[in-house]
RNA sequence: GGGCCGCUAGCUCAGUGGUAGAGCACCUGCCUUUUAAGCAGAGGGUCGCAGGUUCGAUCCCUGCGCGGCCCA
């Protein structure tokens, strides 16, 4: 039906009566206007309609008859020749009909639509049938994945997969969901992310790799968190995140581009404009000018380096710090506080601190800092990105470090990863390495308040 | 996990301490170019669930369930 539209969506009256285009074609009734001999059906295929004309004196005798029966929702096809009503509303002269699906349950009224979000999310089918705009948005979120993927492939990168299971779950800092597999009678994780595989894929030569795929992490839900979430992870030999910055411009300009067909996107009350280049800002002079400015004191970047003195700063600004947390952690958690929905333009926030920071690699002029950042859009965190640590022994500190977080309570401190390490032994090229979050990515391109908006069927607990 | 808000017909929503309402949908009748078609008529309810207060609760109170928003 949608190339039937396209076709002759633009011929006018005369047009179509000149070359008297016999069609056939099908949809769901998503309209209906009853006359005494005679009846206007609009049908849908999800992304086009198109009006069908029934008349008495036009059809057999029997699919007339079952004209009269058919009600909102029942998928019929039609054979006939294309006109335009006195109206000029493109239609189907109906010479045949075949009834194909009933319809059993009322559909939700035509106007207001289905607005309970409850419904929309758990019965996902019948949002789409009825919203038009729900397909609109899916539709965006599958050309953003296949722009990415040609972005990448055109560069050079090949595509991977690698385990959703791992007996190991390292590359973030989550909690895992926890399952078991019978017949190795082993405890597995679902990924909390596939970083430390690529990057073992770094080690064995493939110098560009990626994976677009899902990821699994047991935290709360929220408009911007659902248990399982899809990311984009790649990982480039031989380059620094600086260059990462540059060529996440130039990705995300082109995946705009292709998906929505411009780099302006509404969103919300605001404008995002995603053109090269973007803000950049470094984490701990960000926190330092945003805590002056608060605080109506000067607040220096050495400051945030101690955990005495950064303590103190939170303390002034109203922000809990964790307990166990060292300064780093301590300048990250005002840094998120106090910028985080301010980002809503294209930012690049870098520098993180080493702490925050277990598989980053360090600056060379100042070992607290890695060579890392996070870009914001729309308020929220989009992608990470960092030149990855190469050197084993570091790596081996890092996690040790980890395990001692984790032994002082934090469930969410990362795991030992032995073979990693072995990996990084047999050495890593330098290498930068990025994740970018689809779905949040596609709110912004969708305009979309939730991440519930963009995933078709969210986690939602049972119903009885 | 905490706070606030919501849950009434298939859908979108009104409403009141005293027999439950509208529009659309569904059903019946009329209508052969309509665009939320029109006109006339009929049916449709465990007012989220369970307790409590009351002569009487959909309404007030408590708990629970599901959802939304904000916070952690």
């Amino acid at each position: 039906m949608t190339a039937l539209v396209g076709a002759h969506g633009q011929s006018d009256a005369a047009a179509l009566d000149a070359s008297r285009v016999e069609t056939v074609t099908a949809g769901r009734i998503v309209g209906i206007r009853n006359f005494g001999k005679a009846a206007f059906f609009v049908i849908s295929d999800g992304r086009s309609r198109i009006q069908v004309y029934v008349r008495h004196d036009s059809l057999p005798e029997r699919d007339y008859a079952m004209s009269r029966l058919l009600d909102f929702g029942d998928h019929v096809g039609v054979a006939g020749h294309l006109f335009r009503t006195k109206t000029d509303e493109l239609s189907v002269w109906a010479t045949s009909l075949q009834f194909l699906a009933k319809c059993l349950i009322p559909l939700p009224e035509k106007w207001h639509g289905l607005q309970d979000v409850e419904i929309r999310y758990r019965q996902r089918y019948l949002d789409l049938i009825v919203n038009p705009a729900v397909r609109q948005v899916f539709e965006v979120r599958s050309r953003t994945v296949t722009a990415m993927r040609d972005f990448l492939t055109s560069h050079g990168f090949l595509e991977v997969e690698t385990p959703m299971m791992q007996p190991i779950a390292g590359g973030a800092l989550a909690r895992p969901f926890v399952t078991h597999h019978n017949a190795l009678d082993m405890k597995l994780f679902l990924r909390i992310a596939p970083e430390l595989y690529l990057k073992r894929l770094i080690v064995g030569g493939i110098e560009r790799v990626f994976e677009i795929n899902r990821n699994f992490r047991n935290e709360g839900i929220s408009t911007q968190h659902n248990p399982e979430f899809t990311m984009l992870e790649f990982y480039w030999a031989y380059v620094d995140y600086q260059v990462l910055m540059r060529f996440t411009e130039e990705l995300l300009s082109f995946v705009a581009r292709a998906a929505v067909g411009t780099e302006q996107v509404a969103f919300g009350e605001h404008r995002i404009d995603l053109q090269a280049p973007f803000r950049r800002l470094s984490l701990r002079h960000a926190v330092a000018e945003e805590a002056s400015r608060r605080l109506g004191v000067p607040v220096l970047v050495e400051e945030l380096r101690s955990l005495d003195s950064a303590l103190a700063i939170a303390a002034r600004l109203g922000i809990a710090a964790p307990p166990g947390a060292g300064a780093g952690r301590v300048a990250t958690d005002i840094f998120e506080a106090l910028w985080e929905d301010q980002l809503v333009q294209p930012t690049f926030v870098y520098d993180f601190p080493t702490e925050v920071s277990p598989l980053s690699k360090q600056r060379a002029d100042d070992p607290d800092t890695v060579e890392r950042f996070e870009l914001y859009i729309g308020g929220f965190e989009v992608a990470n990105a960092f030149s990855e640590l190469n050197d084993p022994a570091e790596q081996r500190r890092r996690f040790e470090a980890q395990l001692a977080e984790r032994a002082k309570g934090d469930a969410e401190a990362h795991a030992m990863d032995d073979d990693y390490v072995r990996a990084l032994e047999y050495g890593m090229p330098p290498a930068g390495g990025e994740g970018i979050g689809i779905d949040r990515l596609v709110m912004v391109l969708t305009n979309s308040p939730s991440i519930r908006d963009v995933i078709l069927f969210p986690l939602m607990r049972p119903r009885d």
